[in-house]
DNA sequence: GTCTGAATGTCAGTCACTGACAAGGGGTGA
DNA sequence: TCACCCCTTGTCAGTGACTGACATTCAGAC
């Protein structure tokens, strides 16, 4: 974050991150399957939240209403880390590549929350309609909420609801 | 398309698409941006195509029904695409890279959606979303449509429709 | 104390992409 | 008809992301 926040994403190269950590170019791509990545580690912690909350959501609500839940639970997390997301989030909105890896990121927890609807029962193909839809909403509502602290994350989350079904 | 498909597009160099085509790899750089560009050409056509559908609807339709109705029309047009969109589609879902850029093109569309509902006069933030949320329904049916060519574009366009309000 | 496996370093190589400059080729105006 | 110009392409050299192969180190198991 250092050299990203002092030149630009695209303008740090690899080696330079490694050294800065104290490490070789070889040693960085080692634990980062690419330069981006270095900047898509927390995701998995997400993830585990997600998951486990729908756990405890009760098994005949609508996928929607699960998913929503879900979200709304790991909201404490989310203003929690606001501290470190925030500049973060600058860096890729500086950078197109890194919003393309964020996208790709984003959809793959979609497919993660599919699975979980999947495994509560819900058929298949409408739950990948219902996760990605979900997630749409999410990530539209996380974006907005770090250019913008206050509302929080859960009210913003509770007029995103109404607003989706004032849109049709 | 040739090359993509016999070595995977992973796997053939950008030297060798400029080859097969007859001109240096400067030149092939400097028709595309990068190598994945090569495989986005046609968002263009389809992006008019929309921009003018939205121009059709009356002017006070809630604004995911103007989408709706826009994808609607755009649908022909895709279905006679499908020759060429059915391969590429292969190429695209066999190559995480490609995926990515994919993902980047449809957000990048869903944004031109929405500058289009705010010129019909719906606030920014609610075009933002609504086009977001519309982009994810017809991506989803898009590909659903590319795996499986019946039911037509139409008509699950229609199921999707339903299927969104049901899940609420 | 030795052995072993995991993490790291080293090195050379491939490939995507870029900037700078030169060279052709067709259309335009004198 | 010819000089001129602009646009496209070719050439070349360079940077930087990433990879495979091999050597090395080092902490812990035995």
């Amino acid at each position: 974050m250092d050299l990203f926040g002092k030149q630009g994403f695209d303008s740090t190269t690899a080696a330079e991150i490694a050294a800065h950590a104290g490490v070789t170019e070889r040693t960085f791509f080692r634990h980062f399957a690419d330069k981006r990545e270095v900047l898509f580690d927390g995701q998995a912690v997400l993830l585990e939240a997600l998951l486990s909350a729908i756990d405890e959501v009760p098994r005949d609500a609508p996928p929607l209403d699960t998913l929503f839940r879900a979200f709304r639970s790991v909201c404490p997390l989310l203003e929690a880390n606001r501290p470190f997301s925030e500049p973060r989030q600058a860096v890729i909105s500086a950078t197109p590549s890194l919003q393309e890896r964020e996208r790709a990121k984003t959809a793959a927890l979609a497919e993660a929350l599919a699975e979980a609807l999947r495994a509560l029962g819900v058929p298949g193909e409408r739950a990948a309609f219902a996760a990605q839809i979900g997630m749409t909403v999410f990530a539209h509502v996380t974006v907005a909420w770090l250019n913008e602290a206050s509302p929080g994350l859960a009210e913003r989350l509770d007029r995103a609801e109404e607003d989706l079904r004032s849109l049709m």
